[in-house]
DNA sequence: GTAATCAGTATCACAGAGTATACCAATAAA
DNA sequence: TTTATTGGTATACTCTGTGATACTGATTAC
């Protein structure tokens, strides 16, 4: 039980460290939800700056998360699009939305919790 | 389809917002797990500091997501519990701490993903 | 001719998240 | 007697995640 604590805390970090930050799980839904376009994916996370998505691809690059595609039409088109690890982040982003759902659900009834 | 993403998307924040920073979830796992007291705490997840234990406990606190009690034995005695609405974070975290179980075997096999 | 879109990059700046270290008074254990 | 534990607070510091703003060069639209 005590060892059993450790290694839970172990990987519930593991996953923090991933997926950790104000902008990583909603750059990883948009682009679940099909968003492929750098403006595009922009557009539709509202509040982020293009910093902070050009940063934040570039990492999500870097570790395999998202596969960016160069097509050379002229001009030139870019494509975002989640690799397969990027997707086992499924469970965890729908049991987020839904906590987020209920939640404001019960804000709304006045619930006082 | 379009209004559904914002929809979505505003829920995910609004989980983030309350779960979100390096110790939140943590935190709210070990109290799940059992523990109550402040040091116990403390000690469960190596790294954390005190300053930064407390102030949590004292944010979560507010936020109606532990109940501190105070059991005036000598020497005082306090003790940190979590709510019911804190345990709705149950699916959430478990899914976490699966993800990073097989992440990490991934990484010992060696994989290139 | 002007404006807009595309995929970003470049700077600068800042709050606040997080760290490090020491300390407190009371009690219990060695 | 000295040390350790408890539940924190105080102070000072670092640092980086995040924000704001401006700009690029090529292309297309009005």
């Amino acid at each position: 039980m005590e060892r059993n604590q450790q290694e839970e805390l172990r990987a519930l970090q593991d996953t923090l460290y991933v997926i950790g930050g104000k902008w990583r799980l909603p750059i990883i839904n948009s682009i679940c939800n099909g968003n492929k376009r750098f403006r595009e994916i922009e557009r539709s996370i509202p509040g982020i700056t293009t910093r902070m998505l050009s940063k934040e691809l570039k990492d999500m690059e870097m570790n395999k998360l998202v596969k960016r595609t160069v097509y050379d039409d002229t001009p030139v088109l870019i494509e975002y699009e989640p690799t397969e690890y990027c997707r086992t982040f499924g469970t965890i982003i729908l049991s987020m939305i839904d906590w987020g759902r209920e939640h404001r659900k019960k804000i709304i009834e006045g619930d006082t919790f």
